[in-house]
RNA sequence: GGCGAGGUAGCUCAGUUGGUAGAGCACACGACUGAAAAUCGUGGUGUCGCCGGUUCGAUUCCGGCCCUCGCCA
């Protein structure tokens, strides 16, 4: 939260110093357009301050993957970097800006229906069931995933009937920052506990006022994607209510951090009860 | 006031034919390679309303009391 307004006034600093700023979101459903309020996405105010890549750029219809994200991210750093610009990753989703910042060795996606046939097997047999399977015809495959976790267990199975290799599991991912493509300041922001679950109740509230229960509707009658739904908010304010929408907020925000403990404790920076303009200082003053 | 139902985890509730208790959600931590705002893993956080009685032992049985809800007055 708040990391559009640091982002805003990073740019701002930069600059100052002369240089051409550019920021790249490194979310997942920022990227549609239609769920502006409900994504948080900077406004076109905001973006008249900031260019921002990759915000807006899908309809709500579209189906979206981390591997889509990685190539246009690339795209987009590699042409502001060629142009002499800084871009500045903004985001909230870990894979996608571990995506963006590295060269994942991601496999192909399923070809037209597989997902669909495995997942009909699924619901008929029990992920129990198909574990087993999973077990029987490629161990190894097996071993990574908990039998529980149906969305993996897809994954593979997928992987399994396309005669891929599964995703390596070196355990490095750990220490991704060493892979990164371009030389990088990475730096995360933390807030106290009990003002990180105050922010959010404010934040939930002000995207209810904000029209985010009718831009939902109106996204759910345009054909909105399995991807696009899987946003925060969207099940929950179709049946109104915002108090689940708020708890589904709050355990993102934990996972979030949980991605951020990865990075260097002294690239965190605490955000609480701290404007913008001053964070924004404190991650400039790394540069260089 | 009478009758009935109920008081067990932060919440909603199970349960113990007497051996101090467990699910979901919440919460904490973790994992995460083309669904990632997704998905999953681990963790019980408790005067079992209060006071007595019976008992080796009571959250459980008995009595009294308090509180909540419903119906009747």
């Amino acid at each position: 939260m708040g990391k559009t307004a640091v982002a805003l006034a990073v740019g701002e600093l930069l600059r100052e110093r002369g240089e051409d700023p550019v920021a790249v979101s490194a979310d997942a459903l920022q990227v549609y357009r239609g769920l502006e309020t409900l994504t948080g996405a900077p406004s076109e105010a905001e973006q008249r301050q900031l260019e921002h890549e990759l915000v807006g750029v899908l309809p709500v219809s579209a189906t979206f993957s981390a591997g889509e994200y990685a190539s246009r991210a690339h795209a987009v750093i590699d042409a502001a970097l060629a142009a002499g610009r800084r871009p500045i990753l903004v985001g909230g989703t870990g894979l996608y800006l571990q995506a963006a910042l590295t060269d994942l060795d991601l496999r192909p996606p399923p070809p037209e229906g597989l997902r669909e046939s495995i997942e009909a097997r699924l619901a008929e047999h029990g992920s129990q069931t198909l574990h087993r399977e999973l077990a029987e015809r490629a161990p190894e495959a097996a071993d990574a995933v908990s039998p529980g976790d149906r969305t993996r267990l897809v994954r593979s199975l997928e992987l399994l009937e396309m005669g891929e290799q599964p995703a390596p599991r070196d355990g490095a991912s750990r220490l991704w920052t060493a892979r990164l493509r371009h030389p990088t300041l990475l730096c995360g922001l933390t807030m106290d506990r009990e003002a990180l679950y105050g922010a959010i109740g404010r934040r939930v509230r002000a995207m209810v006022a904000g029209g985010a229960a009718d831009e939902v509707r109106r996204a759910d009658a345009a054909g909105a994607s399995a991807t696009a739904r899987a946003a925060l908010g969207f099940e929950e304010l179709l049946r109104g209510d915002e108090e689940a929408m708020a708890r589904s907020t709050r355990r993102l925000a934990t996972r979030q951090l949980t991605w951020m403990r990865r990075l260097d404790p002294e690239l965190m920076v605490d955000a609480t009860d701290r404007p913008p303009a001053e964070l924004a200082d404190e991650v400039t003053r790394r540069l260089l």
